[in-house]
DNA sequence: GAGTGGTCTAGACCACCCT
DNA sequence: GGGTGGTCTAGACCACTCT
């Protein structure tokens, strides 16, 4: 087994992470991927800091620019990182503006971008009822943090919406005394976590007493409910959320590709 | 000016398309991926078609085999190729089945895909209104197929459909004794259209007695009303549907990433 | 001017599919 | 066995940013 003309059998990278060798179950930009999304996901690399070129990351993984290449420019398109030329490239920072203008859906009817305040907060600590562990993965006896609050927009309540979320991933949120409009942002600067993807399941309801009241409305009246679960980029469940919302004026907004 | 060592500096292609040689406005891989679009769309490469190998495409065009390739994937990633390890690249193929899963965002709760079928089909000419014209930017005075159906879930009316087509795009459609269930397919095989993208804009209304009665439901009820409109290849506007959903046991799931 | 990512090329080998 | 796309490498030049 002579290994002169054999690439693909680098051997022990002075990286710490391994690659595989032989018979590689997946190819070597993926291996070379999971490294990258690890160093963020553990805060090696921390969110808004330049990490090294390519030519250097390169040669200390023990492959080749290109690979490394393609690693990275798929890490910028799942948002990990952004890619600047002539400056390098960077971990994403989440800002309340960039979470909003990826995942809040709402819209006016113009086209106008909708950027709700939050009204009403309230916190609360609980051991996670059937409903919560089911979606957010939590063994009985786990306790969850749970939000409500009224969103406004153009000075009118809008959405009705409760937050939960496991207490264990937010040490300190408790002891905040007040909770920031934007979450996302708060939950990688403050707690290291990033979110990097989620569903959300949409239906319709009949306003209820307790939604027309936060809402300002008459019972009965027709509201978009959104159900949403968002992961970390461990794929653990991190946030459950439901947002009762009035859409007079406005619209949910979905792309089709 | 020597351009003994100058690449990228091709000269005319014995492949009718242009190519920009020097200062380029666009990347050469974005003006290849532009040809093969077009080759697309106007029907050169047709639905189904195996297309040349990267080799012989690259030799035609005048670039090298790496640059088709980078073309080609992204032409697979807006779904308009396929590629087969071992077989090639086939233009893709509107089948109901793709286009159902790709287009059709209702699900049952429990997760599973629905797959509706249609019931009491309507079809009329007339020319267009003046907020059909501007949905499908259309001139006054031309006209537009209207359709109108229930689809049915599981035995039951679950969606209350109207579908505005302009005339123009579909000239034997009007002859046709049924139409399908699912349209795009359909408007690839017969009228040459590839439906390539589109936008949903989702809401919730009270039922109406229209709506009731075509649902089999009481006025009043909470509905979702979907506005979709899609576009062409050439981004030419190709159809406006709206859709009146009765969501009993099912969502809307939206991705978020 | 030095360094970065972006583009383009060329060539090698692998995994897969067909006949 | 021969052809295809998929991976990996190596090297060149371009466009951009900063100092």
């Amino acid at each position: 087994m002579s290994a002169t003309r054999k690439p693909n059998s680098k051997e022990a990278s002075p990286s710490g992470a391994e690659l595989t060798t032989a018979l590689a179950a997946q190819p070597l930009y993926a291996q070379v991927e999971a490294i990258f999304v690890d160093r963020i996901r553990t805060g090696v690399w921390r969110p808004g800091q330049l990490i090294p070129s390519e030519f250097e990351l390169a040669r200390e993984i023990g492959v080749s620019q290109g690979t490394v290449r393609k690693a990275l420019n798929a890490l910028a398109v799942d948002n990990l990182v952004e890619r600047r030329q002539g400056r390098g490239t960077f971990v994403a920072e989440h800002t309340p503006d960039k979470m909003l203008f990826r995942f809040f859906n709402l819209f006016e009817d113009g086209g106008g971008h909708i950027e709700p305040d939050s009204q009403n907060t309230r916190m609360s600590i609980a051991r996670a009822n059937k409903e919560e562990r089911e979606r957010l993965k939590l063994d009985v006896g786990a306790e969850v943090i749970r939000v409500s609050r009224v969103r406004t927009h153009a000075g009118k309540p809008m959405i009705y919406e409760t937050i939960v979320l496991p207490r264990q991933f937010f040490p300190g949120l408790v002891k905040e005394k007040t909770i920031p409009n934007t979450l996302y942002d708060h939950f990688q600067k403050e707690y290291g976590l990033t979110v990097s993807h989620g569903e959300e399941r949409i239906t319709a309801v009949a306003a209820g007493e307790r939604e027309a009241k936060a809402l300002e409305i008459a019972p009965g009246l027709p509201l978009i409910r959104l159900d949403r679960t968002m992961y970390a980029l461990n794929e653990a469940p991190i946030e459950w959320r439901v947002s009762i919302c009035l859409l007079s004026g406005a619209h949910y907004l979905v792309r089709l590709r």
